[in-house]
DNA sequence: CCCTGTTCTTACCATAGGTTAATGCATTTT
DNA sequence: AAAATGCATTAACCTATGGTAAGAACAGGG
C-alpha cells in the first residue's frame, strides 16, 4: 500500500477501523507532480488538502514588492495546503510548488466535510493535526521574535537535517525570514568556528 | 447565563443540542482573577484551556536573557492556554497573566478528553477552533517575516482597536516583536504624519 | 492627596540584517 | 559544446531596530 505512512499516523491518533480507513482512503486522489510544477496558484481557491507520499513541496506567498516568502516546507508524510483558502473556500494568497518529483494525495473540501460527518475518527484526527500544527506555528513565531537568524538556522539543521539538505538554500533563507545573502554570511561565520 | 458568548460560538460551528451544551457547561470551572494574577506559571503543567468571560489576559515566555515575549493577547470570548503543555501534559514554557480583573472558565484536560468521546460536537468545535487558530498564527508569522514593525502596528490598531487601547504599550510592543522604545519611536513618527 | 512604582518617551550609539552588484559554479536547454 | 539559466557566495554600503540610560507622565494604594 502506498499510504502506509498516513495509515499509521491515523491509527496512532484514533481508533479508526480497517473499514473506515478504506473508506477514507477511497477519497484520496493521487496526483504526481513534476519538479517545479505548481499544485496551487496564488489567487485560486484551494479545494484540497494534500498528503505527500513522496517528494518535497513548499507553500509561499509573494508580497507587494514581489518578494517570495516560504510559509511551509513539507516532505514525505506531511500535509500541505493553503488552509485559509481551504477553510473559507475563497481565493487564497499562497502558491504550492513541488521542489522535487512528488506524489501528492489530495483530499477535497466537500469530501472531507462529508467524512467529518460520517467518521468521528476523521474529525478527531484532524483536530489533533491542527492542534499540533498550531503549536508548531506558535513556536516558530516565538523563535522568530526571540532568537537570531543564526540560531534559527542552527536549530533547523539540527531538527530537520533532511530538509536542510534537500531544499535549496534560497528557500531555507526565505523560510527563516532572511535573504540568501544573509544566510550565506551566517554559514560562512558558522564554518569559521 | 454567563457564557452566552461561548454558547453562540459553538452553536454557530456545530449542531450541538441544548442538553449537550448543558453537559459541556457543567465541566467549566469558573475562576475569577485579580489584575496581575498569574493563572499559570512557566514550568508548570498546564492542565486546562480557559475561556474568558470578562477581562483580558496575556500568555508570554521568558527567553535566556530574561526578556518577556508576549505570545497571545486575549479578551472576552477568546480561549487561552499553553497549548503545547496542555496537549502533551508536560511542563510548559508559558506564563498566563490577567491584565485586568478577569473571569476565566477553565476546561480541564481529562474532562475535555472525556467530552471528545461523549460528544462529537465538542471535538468538531475544537477542530474548527484549532484550524482557525493555526491560520491566524500562520498569518501573523507571515506578517512578521514580510512587513515592517510600523505596518504591523498599524494593522493591529486597525484590526483590534479595543485590544490596542486596553493593553499597555509595553505588551503590545512585545507582541509585535519589538522593544517599547522602538514602538514609541514608531508612534511618534506616525503622529507627525 | 501624596508617594511609589509602572509606563512611556527621548536621545545616544551599536549591530543584525537588507540592498545592490559582481563573480563563479552547476545544471539544464539548444 | 555552447549558451542560458539558476543558485550560492562575497563585498561595500545602508537602515531599521536593539541596547542603554535617563527623565517625564501617569496610576493606584495608603
Amino acid at each position: 500500500m502506498a499510504l502506509t505512512g498516513l495509515y499509521h499516523n491515523i491509527r496512532a491518533a484514533t481508533d479508526i477501523s480497517e473499514n473506515e480507513w478504506l473508506h477514507l482512503e477511497s477519497f484520496l486522489k493521487r496526483r504526481p507532480l513534476k519538479k517545479k510544477k505548481n499544485a496551487l496558484d496564488q489567487g485560486d481557491v484551494c479545494r484540497w488538502i494534500g498528503f505527500i507520499e513522496k517528494g518535497c513541496m513548499r507553500s509561499y506567498s509573494i508580497d507587494d514588492k514581489g518578494v517570495e516568502h516560504v510559509v511551509q516546507l513539507a516532505v514525505e508524510n506531511y500535509w500541505i495546503s493553503d488552509l485559509y483558502s481551504f477553510a473559507t473556500q475563497t481565493p487564497g494568497t499562497l502558491s504550492i510548488e513541488a521542489l522535487e518529483e512528488t506524489i501528492l494525495h489530495q483530499l477535497f473540501y466537500t469530501d472531507l466535510e462529508t467524512l467529518y460527518k460520517q467518521l468521528p475518527s476523521v474529525e478527531s484526527y484532524f483536530r489533533q493535526l491542527y492542534q499540533r500544527a498550531y503549536i508548531v506555528s506558535q513556536q516558530r513565531l516565538n523563535a522568530t521574535l526571540s532568537i537570531s537568524a543564526e540560531q534559527r538556522y542552527r536549530e533547523l539543521i539540527e531538527g530537520n537535517p533532511s530538509i536542510a539538505q534537500r531544499v535549496p538554500l534560497l528557500h531555507i533563507a526565505s523560510y527563516l525570514g532572511i535573504t540568501p545573502e544573509s544566510l550565506s554570511r551566517i554559514r560562512k561565520m558558522l564554518l569559521s568556528k
